[in-house]
DNA sequence: AGCCTTCTGTCATAAAGTAGTCATATTTCC
DNA sequence: GGAAATATGACTACTTTATGACAGAAGGCT
């Protein structure tokens, strides 16, 4: 399986070295020499997977992958830090900076490649192989079922995503051009309009067990699954 | 989605392009001309981001970003920089003022449309996931929703705003034109009048739960929201 | 490959819902 | 009482959303 990955690391060798390793395990690799950099391609691109160096001149990493987690679309993406000495690993764990994996420095080739592939793994298992439901609103990831009230009922992949999306986001009011970022995707440009037609669709699945009303519009401000309690 | 967004820069004629532009987006902005006036702002009022030129007399761009990314609040504020020349660009990735994007004048209209859209998507978790309360009236920034004594109740987004921002500056009175600065917008141009009106409409939603009185008109001053207390 | 069905994004139009203004009533202060 | 400031109700232009229709894309079937 292939995956993007970006590389975020200042020394050049290193740099080499691991892409040609990840290469090798036919990963697609974007490599970034410092944070700006990095900041940059991720305003187009979205990686699956990051690997940044915890020293680096100008910005460090750990700050950078601290931003990182605080930005509700990059934070999902998993992150492996590299430190270079053992001593450092310490400061790491301890400064939570949010990275899901860490690795000192000289980097063990056969365990790096393990450790990335395990944390792709990790990161495509949690998506599948569940079901999520609320208020009688079952969705399966795996087999891309939706079933209400335990009925199985038939729906597009348009609005199975903009469902689920909102099964995994309750109460909270997303403008338009959110929910195109999140469910289309960023870097698709849509109408905004079209998020109407496909919330009309969705409530004309979901009127027939009278539970079109959960998905609320909020004037000037966009949609809301709303599952009716107050806060 | 419209977000308050704070413009600092001291030529004229940008801020009025950049305004023009932001406000074509729905945004509502706030003009400083320098960073002390901006510093002022940022006593009474909590924009959703920032936009500030690299280069002012007095006091530099980069000092007050530095500085508010050392404020535990105001760090949080996703901050784009704007430089003057492209030499100027490394300097600027150099040093990490702690900006969350740059961008080079002259800007670029629809790029910078799209770049102040993204920062502003991205991070809007970290600001919305508020919930305001004072004197049994409570807003829910996520929700869009108003409860009052833990009733929900129904409220157009003017007055929306406009009890958002009494319910952040309480004690305080405000004339009408510093309403509609702060509420509407700078460069919104309205009948004065036009906020008689929607205190009247807001009163009106309090009164069922006689809450109305919280909010005072101070004749020949403008209006006030007060919880009671004496300072 | 060709045909048929389903899905998708866009558009035009209908339908709601709001916001700003104005005219008039009411209050306040001297 | 009278001027000035506010409150209030009504109106309309405007903005935003819902909805049905349509053409192209994607996929499936034979």
């Amino acid at each position: 399986m292939s995956s993007k990955i970006m590389l975020v690391e200042d020394e050049q060798p290193i740099r080499e070295m691991l892409r040609y390793s990840l290469e090798k395990q036919n990963h697609l690799v974007i490599e970034a020499e410092n944070v700006s950099q990095a900041r940059e391609i991720l305003m187009t691109n979205r990686p699956d997977l990051l690997i940044v160096d915890w020293m680096m001149p100008g910005e460090s990493g750990v700050e950078f992958v601290k931003r990182l987690k605080k930005d509700e679309i990059l934070s999902e993406i998993p992150t492996m830090m590299l430190t270079a000495r053992v001593e450092e690993m310490d400061k790491v764990n301890g400064l939570d900076s949010g990275a899901d994996d860490y690795m000192t420095k000289p980097v063990a080739i056969r365990e790096f490649q393990a450790r990335v592939n395990a944390l792709l793994r990790r990161s495509s298992r949690n998506l599948d192989n569940q079901i999520i439901e609320a208020l009688g609103i079952k969705i399966n990831l795996a087999t891309h079922q939706l079933s209400i009230d335990d009925q199985l009922t038939s729906i597009g992949t348009a609005e199975f995503n903009l469902l689920k999306f909102f099964l995994t986001h309750k109460n909270r009011v997303y403008s338009r051009s959110q929910l195109l970022d999140f469910v289309w995707g960023q870097g698709v440009y849509l109408e905004e309009r079209t998020v109407d037609v496909h919330m009309l669709r969705l409530r004309k699945i979901l009127k027939p067990f009278n539970k079109q009303d959960y998905f609320i519009t909020v004037r000037g401000m966009g949609y809301m699954f709303s599952d009716g309690k107050i806060e």
